[in-house]
DNA sequence: CCGCCATTTGGACGAATGTCAAGATTTTCT
DNA sequence: AGAAAATCTTGACATTCGTCCAAATGGCGG
């Protein structure tokens, strides 16, 4: 609060949180790669043009930017799932389609969800974290129920479980395909296909 | 290799041996208040009756040090969960053992199951400890196929879904609770035996 | 009691960390 | 163009980190 951060607001158009913006996605790239427990300021700095100084004029200190590059993750997140599933004219199909977005979405951004993995366990950790983690999770969670209700609306049933419960199967499933997925197994994404597709008819009634 | 740690064998019953457990308890500790990206080498010496310098002594640096860590900690989770569910009697009753045997293990030690996730997820940046994470993993995954199976028995049927599917549920559940009952919210344990409880009939059939 | 060896201490090292401020540079406005 | 403000670089600071090592301590067999 005492930052320059919380001062300046000269230029209209806020170019100040464009750049704010610019900086968390390189701290995001940082963070994928090695982990919030390997990541300094000063490779954070590494993955922009700009020194390592230029961090403490937008950002009060290391936690606040961590702060903001959840923050940042959410954004993208939830624009990424919003136009989600929409398209499918069965239940099998949604199911199906389901599965296959969980799978390639571990498939092409691999690093990017063991950073979120990994934002959330610091969660448990750094309190500071918590509330936008939560929103997060909840996002996802929601996100997910989405798929479940449809599913349930194209069998012509209703959910038989809530939506916290769907979410911890569907996060378990995709977090253990990621462990294996970067342990190199073969398998991994399409067990993860298939353990995402199976439990659908069970989730309803 | 070259340490202290693999030449020395003198003394016959491995008094070596119990100093690397009992420094690898104290690291576990330390581990579990702070997590991996706040605890260094001379916290955890903090957490001993020794100075910083011993850890050098029996151990070659600090990966080797938490590997030992992770190895000590599946040690005695196998042995915690080994002697578990034999006495239901009902399939029901089982469901609500298992349900209750997760719930009190996150209310009774919740740090170290934050530990937990922490070490898993540290894996996937740090190579050398995926294999002894993935035993964990492996040996946890058993300890709930052991109850999906035990259950299936019980009620005459077989179980639908494969160990993983079913361990993945069951871990996406306690990591679900572990988050919210650290973030102090009431229900999180009552909300983890209902959702543990509550799938074990869909898991069979 | 002495000497040997395992154990432990405490300090030192170079490197890396988060933070900060003074100055250089660029942009903006009149 | 020139002044003022915003932006960025650079170097420094006090800590802390992992690692190493010489010396102190301890116990045990001779």
């Amino acid at each position: 609060m005492t930052s320059a951060a919380a001062v300046r607001r000269r230029t209209p158009a806020d170019k100040f949180e464009d750049r704010r913006r610019e900086l968390a996605d390189a701290a995001l790239l940082a963070l994928a790669d090695l982990g919030y427990a390997r990541t300094s300021l000063r490779t954070i700095a590494e993955h922009t043009k700009f020194s390592h100084g230029l961090l403490h004029y937008y950002f009060a200190d290391k936690v606040e930017l961590i702060t903001y590059c959840v923050r940042r993750y959410k954004a993208a997140c939830v624009q990424r799932y919003e136009g989600g599933v929409g398209e499918a004219a069965t239940a099998a199909e949604l199911a199906a389609a389901c599965a296959d977005g969980l799978a390639a979405a571990l498939g092409e951004a691999p690093l990017m969800h063991r950073m979120w993995y990994d934002l959330r366990t610091q969660s448990l950790f750094e309190p500071a974290f918590r509330e936008d983690v939560a929103e997060i999770d909840d996002s996802l969670r929601d996100m997910i129920w989405r798929n479940v209700t449809a599913y349930a609306g194209l069998a012509g049933a209703e959910p038989t479980c809530s939506a916290a419960d769907a979410y911890a199967l569907f996060d378990g499933l995709f977090q253990q395909a990621l462990l294996r997925h970067l342990a190199d197994e073969e398998t991994a994404l399409d067990d993860l296909r298939r353990g995402v597709r199976e439990p659908f008819p069970r989730l309803v009634g």
